[in-house]
DNA sequence: GCGGCAG
């Protein structure tokens, strides 16, 4: 909502970069905002901060990141609250009162609570190299908690599921038939479970994916010819089909061909 | 009604 159609990519696949949940915050003359967003690589979360003139700064942190951030917000707050106040004479080294660092994969994280003529400060920057570029933004010390507080809050909707997940999705199965195999694995994405089935020989392969709510269609429609090919037309009960070499010549005009494409047609959507 | 140099 604040910068619109940059996060836009049009002509290709539609959506690069998902918003799935914002808070906003006033801390003084500073507006923030902090947003948990998706793209092909994963979860972040996007903390921008816009000034009083307008200006905007932002960083972005890893989910894991975040909660580390979260709990040193609390460390800081705590350590600012139990300070006294600012005393002219006593200027601390280069205005710094409190240091934490965070690391994740190349980049680092420089927390500072900093104290200048304006007043006490969080300073939160990111680089990737030493004395590269850099981004930051700085939170007035009396909004830490605040601060904190909304990140609990999309952190809480946006890791638990993370975890819950994976340990509910069933096993992948797998079957050999004549010179093939089959694969049945499960997955999941943002638009949610789906099961991949693949067909595998030694110089082919091909798969389909199912998303969940089509199982129990395929699984009727599967059921259904099973019941077709075992039952010769014209016999009722469950103990006329024994022979499927003999059903299958009877019941005519299943061709191997329409099997498929009835059971591909059924596909609603890809996941 | 701000406004924040540096590992």
């Amino acid at each position: 909502m604040e910068q619109g159609s940059s996060d836009y990519d049009p002509g290709h696949q539609g959506h690069v970069e998902q918003e799935l949940a914002t808070k906003m915050l006033q801390i003084q003359s500073k507006r923030f905002y902090l947003d948990v967003k998706q793209n092909r690589r994963g979860r972040f979360i996007k903390v921008a901060e816009i000034g009083a003139d307008g200006r905007r700064s932002q960083i972005f942190l890893a989910l894991s990141t975040a909660a580390e951030f979260r709990d040193h917000l609390s460390a800081f707050s705590e350590y600012y609250s139990s300070l006294g106040p600012p005393n002219p004479d006593n200027v601390p080294e280069d205005g710094k009162l409190k240091s934490e660092m965070m690391m994740k994969d190349n980049r680092r994280y420089y927390l500072d609570l900093k104290e200048n003529a304006r007043g006490r400060f969080l300073r939160v920057s990111q680089t990737i190299t030493r004395g590269g570029p850099r981004s930051q933004v700085a939170i007035p010390a009396q909004g830490m908690i605040e601060f904190r507080d909304a990140l609990t809050d999309l952190l809480d909707e946006f890791t638990q599921d993370e975890h819950a997940y994976k340990h509910d999705l069933p096993e992948g199965n797998q079957m050999h038939v004549d010179n093939k195999n089959f694969y049945f694995d499960i997955g999941q994405n943002n638009r949610g479970v789906y099961m991949r089935i693949s067909e595998v020989k030694t110089n082919f392969r091909t798969a389909i994916t199912l998303p969940e709510k089509s199982w129990p269609r395929f699984r009727d429609i599967l059921a259904d010819y099973c019941d077709k090919l075992n039952k010769p037309p014209g016999s009722q009960g469950p103990g006329g089909g024994q022979g499927a070499v003999r059903g299958r010549a009877r019941s005519a005009p299943i061709s191997r061909t329409s099997w498929l494409a009835t059971i591909l047609n059924k596909i609603p959507g890809q996941v």
